[in-house]
DNA sequence: ATGCCTTTCCCAGAAAGA
């Protein structure tokens, strides 16, 4: 069995893409970041159309993230318990969405960006990351099987960015991001992508602009976090940044992992 | 300090991404 995440950075503009990606890669499951779709403009039809059932949650042009499942998909939750909001006054944003597909309890994130180090946005990244935390938390506990799978916008080591120097000042690599993504280790999430997938020069997102990308100038901050029981059937991951080339694709290359049936 | 590029709103240029 095959899960995997993708900030697709649109899912209109990116569908053909997606559709292929699924068909090639034979994924059984995928959490979508940044779908910018309300449900009027989500193309559930396409998914449908492959044999994957859709969880949606998208309130505006903005976020929006998503699960499509072909072993089922129930237990639909949007946000989570107590989300912080963003704006005056403070709006929820869609940003999670956890379903259970084939037991497992699957949460596609989209974290906060933070934008600069002293900017509100950075503020309401770190609350964001402490409520999800606790609900969390809570599966970890329970020994459920669960996994957190999607565009952190943290680059937890010095290794997952491809200069330090460049990034000092800026956001993704502060001490108060990579505290709140240490927090979910510390309560017994692993990254069960990393080890299959060693640094340094391993990335999973690259800049638009200045050919970041065919300069190997990215950053590691899409991620797979699972619960002790979610880990324990991980057997392989790999990501594919291959999907990262040509005309017509995302900023985020989609990571993958292979579960043990 | 900003643009570099891409996407949304929807037809002009701002906002957001990271």
């Amino acid at each position: 069995m095959r899960i995997a995440t993708w900030n697709v950075n649109s899912i209109r503009s990116r569908i053909d893409r997606v559709e292929a990606w699924l068909q090639r890669t034979d994924v059984d499951v995928l959490a979508i970041q940044e779908t910018k779709a309300t449900d009027e403009k989500f193309p559930f039809d396409r998914f449908r159309a492959l044999g994957y059932d859709v969880a949606h949650h998208g309130l505006n042009h903005w976020n929006g993230v998503a699960i499509v499942s072909r072993i089922g998909i129930d237990d639909i939750e949007p946000s989570f318990p107590d989300a912080p909001g963003w704006g005056e006054p403070p709006v929820v944003e869609a940003r999670a969405l956890t379903a259970t597909c084939g037991g497992m309890h699957l949460t596609s994130v989209y974290v906060p960006n933070g934008r600069n180090i002293a900017d509100p946005h950075m503020d309401y990244k770190v609350a964001w990351l402490e409520r999800l935390r606790a609900r969390a938390a809570q599966r970890v506990a329970a020994g459920q099987s669960a996994a957190l799978l999607g565009d952190w916008n943290i680059a937890p080591q010095d290794d997952d960015v491809w200069s330090m120097e460049y990034y000092l000042d800026k956001s993704h690599v502060s001490p108060r991001e990579r505290a709140a993504f240490q927090g979910f280790l510390d309560d017994g999430y692993v990254d069960v992508v990393r080890p299959h997938t060693p640094g340094p020069g391993v990335y999973t997102y690259w800049d638009y602009t200045q050919l970041a990308f065919q300069k190997r100038r990215g950053m590691r901050i899409d991620f797979i976090l699972g619960t002790p029981a979610f880990a324990a059937r991980v057997e392989g991951a790999a990501i594919d940044r291959e999907e990262r080339k040509g005309k017509g694709a995302s900023d985020h290359a989609p990571v993958v992992v292979q579960l043990a049936d």
